[in-house]
DNA sequence: CGTCTTTGACCAGCGC
DNA sequence: GCGCTGGTCAAAGACG
C-alpha cells in the first residue's frame, strides 16, 4: 500500500484516461494532492494509502509503492488543520487523531466505492439526526462520505476547483451550510462544508459522489534518483500524457 | 469579459 | 393539506 495516492482512489473512477506508458526500472509513478494542499499532508502523514492493484488499469490504481512519504510541509499556518473524524457509510465517526491507525487508503475507497451497507454518511448525534440519518440510508444510494477536521479555514484545498451553488442556514446549529459542485465540465461531485454545531474550531466536510477525471493539481512522479532516492515531479497531466 | 460568489426563490421530501 | 427543512436554481453583482 502505497503511502500516497489516497487521494485517486478516494476521488477518481472510471472512466479513465490513457493507460500510464510502460515505465523503465527505477521508474515509479505517483501521486498526491497540490503540495500546497492540507489535504495532501493529511493523507501522507498519516501513512496510509491508496491501492496497489496493476498499473496500467487506471491512474488512479497504477501507483508504485515506492514513493515519498511526505510531501512538501504547509508553510501557510491558515492552511494548517488536523484530522479529526472520518465518516463512512455506517455514518460512524472514527477518531483519527488518537488513533494508531487510521482506515486505511482501501477502507476509504470501499466507502467510496459504496461498498457495504448503506454508502451514505450522516453526521447526526441526537435522536432527531438519527432518524435523519435512517431517512438517509432509504433514499438511493450515494457515494459519500464525510471528514470532521479541526481548521481555520473551512475551504480544505483538497486539489480540485469548486464552484459555489449554495449556503443555507441549517437548523439547530448557527453556522451556515455551504454547497459546492465540482466545476470540472461532466463532474457531477459536491460536497458541503459547514462548521461543527458544537465545536465551531472543527469543519464537517461531506463529498458526494466521485470524480470523472483526475484532480487538476494532481502530481505525477516520473522517475526516481538511485542515489538520493528521490523523485522527480513529471507534471500534473496523466501519466500516458507524459510522452 | 469570463468566472465565481452571493442570495432569495423555488422545489421535494417528510412529519403531523 | 400544511408547514418545516434541506437541497438546488438562477439572476445579479463582484472580482481578477
Amino acid at each position: 500500500m502505497a503511502a500516497v495516492g489516497a487521494a485517486p482512489v478516494l476521488f477518481y473512477q472510471q472512466p479513465a484516461p490513457a493507460a500510464a506508458p510502460a515505465l523503465a526500472a527505477g521508474d515509479a509513478i505517483g501521486c498526491f494532492f497540490s503540495p500546497s494542499s492540507p489535504m495532501s499532508s493529511f493523507f501522507s502523514s498519516h501513512g496510509h494509502g491508496g491501492s496497489s492493484s496493476t498499473a496500467g488499469s487506471s491512474p488512479a490504481s497504477g501507483f508504485s509503492p515506492a514513493l515519498p512519504t511526505q510531501p512538501p510541509p504547509v508553510t501557510d499556518p491558515a492552511a494548517q488543520f488536523d484530522i479529526s473524524e472520518y465518516l463512512f457509510d455506517d455514518g460512524i465517526f472514527a477518531a483519527a487523531t488518537d488513533a494508531a491507525a487510521p482506515p486505511s487508503g482501501a477502507a476509504v475507497a470501499a466507502a467510496m466505492d459504496g461498498v457495504g451497507a448503506s454508502a451514505v454518511a450522516a453526521l447526526g448525534r441526537s435522536p432527531a439526526d438519527q432518524q435523519q440519518q435512517q431517512a438517509a440510508v432509504e433514499r438511493p444510494r450515494t457515494e459519500r462520505i464525510a471528514f470532521r477536521t479541526r481548521s481555520e479555514i473551512e475551504i480544505l484545498d483538497d486539489g480540485y476547483k469548486w464552484r459555489k451553488y449554495g449556503k443555507k442556514s441549517v437548523k439547530n446549529s448557527p453556522n451556515p451550510r455551504n454547497y459546492y459542485r465540482c466545476s470540472t465540465e461532466g463532474c457531477s461531485v459536491k460536497k458541503r462544508v459547514e462548521r461543527d454545531r458544537d465545536d465551531p474550531s472543527y469543519v464537517v466536510t461531506t463529498y458526494e459522489g466521485t470524480h470523472s477525471h483526475v484532480s487538476p493539481s494532481t502530481v505525477y512522479y516520473a522517475s526516481q534518483d538511485a542515489a538520493s532516492g528521490r523523485f522527480f515531479v513529471a507534471g500534473t497531466q496523466p501519466p500516458g500524457s507524459l510522452h
